[in-house]
DNA sequence: TAAAAAGATTGATATGTATCAATTTAGATA
DNA sequence: TATCTAAATTGATACATATCAATCTTTTTA
């Protein structure tokens, strides 16, 4: 019998920065002599659609998003908490200019790493080339599932996704502050705010979550990750 | 003044077999050698998501989907025209099993390499490793876009979208054959097969395009492209 | 060639969800 | 503290699109 296969619309990887696990000292070094670190207020761009991707960004603290943008519509690829890597996808040859955009969610410590740098060890060090492979692989099973998830499911089993992974993927805590408003889960869910409102509103009618002003708790898991399942 | 951004549904890449260019005579026998080539009939299925995933494909000749699946509902993450490689994201750490599944639209012809043996050649040849690591950045930016255009348009975009892609990136041909069933163009443009058929319909009273029993002809690209683009 | 099955079309209806508009609440600013 | 502004909530409505059901067409099979 077959397991029943479920996605979710989470967007955490297992072991973000492996990559720096197989450079030697020197290497380590390199990578610093050639990036800087910055810190970014709440609601900043850290890169932007379009632009010239002249770095790798490695979110050090804090929270960010990653969405596509255009002159109507934003659609939001992942949520990444620190440390998580971001850019790779900018990688491809032929290619000059961010493939999304980023912003900060709250003041965040960001280490840019200059990618010609990067792409030099990448030719210069096969396992970390194939660090870099499998980062991305996993990268991309991981936005299939979220794609299959916003596709497929509809308002109320997004916005359960949507709780289930800032618990347990995000903040690792069945209580969680609130940093994000109505409006960014709203986004994250791909539904407007009055649906998002109304669905909390309901989940917590149903006693599945406790919303305060600052934090959101999960009571019942199970009720909760069945309506994730289910749609 | 930024260039309006556009998202399609295509999911075509540019250079789709490049990391073979960077092997040695030695490294493209060694792949020969572990290798097979097999024939599929229309509605094969290559791979099963969740299946052991002991070899990457590279389809030869014919047309294929690939696609997530759950006990009730399919996402068609791309449609692969000849010559595709199919695969990649079975290759991060610790993962066994396919995360798609794929199935071919037509009689085609796919070769099997074994994964092992395409593993070793990521760690011991870096040039290699970077095409990989540039053909899964596309991948995902291609995926990325495809995305937006489910979430993001309504059905007369996403249909227009899945027509365009097929004349303009699949076919290359502005009168193309169609092998595809009204359920087959239904299920890439994510809706119903009743609103395929009556999209198509009101395409075809519109002068947009003509439709045949076996082809479909774009007759006027503009008004089909801005219907894309508006969504 | 007839019969059966599969695919395509058309119309009527149901439904999920966005949108619009009006309040209410909370937070920021003077 | 009062005032202003932004965020959140609530209700009414509109709309896109799926679903259901019936018919027609094409293809396959006997």
């Amino acid at each position: 019998m077959p397991k029943p296969v479920v996605f979710n619309g989470c967007s955490v990887g297992e072991n973000p920065l492996c990559c720096f696990d197989e450079l030697t000292e020197e290497e380590i070094a390199f990578i610093d002599e050639n990036s800087v670190e910055v810190e970014y207020k709440r609601g900043e761009t850290i890169c932007k659609q379009g632009s010239f991707a002249s770095h790798i960004m490695v979110l050090k603290e804090g929270l960010a998003k990653i969405y596509l943008e255009n002159a109507n519509d934003s659609l939001v690829l992942k949520i990444l908490p620190a440390v998580n890597i971001i850019g790779l996808p900018a990688l491809f040859d032929g290619n000059a200019v961010f493939p999304y955009s980023a912003q900060t969610y709250m003041d965040s410590a960001i280490k840019l790493i200059d990618i010609n740098a990067f792409k030099s060890l990448i030719t210069s060090n096969a396992k970390f080339a194939g660090k870099i492979i499998s980062m991305l692989a996993e990268n991309s099973v991981i936005i299939n599932g979220r794609f299959f998830c916003l596709t497929k499911k509809q308002t109320y089993g997004r916005l359960a996704d949507v709780l289930l992974c800032l618990a347990q993927r995000i903040y690792k805590l069945d209580k969680f502050p609130l940093q994000l408003t109505r409006k960014d889960l709203a986004e994250i869910a791909s539904m407007s705010v009055e649906s998002t409102t109304r669905i909390l509103t309901k989940f917590k009618e149903d006693g599945l979550i406790a919303v305060n002003s600052d934090s959101i708790e999960i009571l019942d898991l199970e009720r909760l990750t069945d309506i994730s399942q289910i749609g």
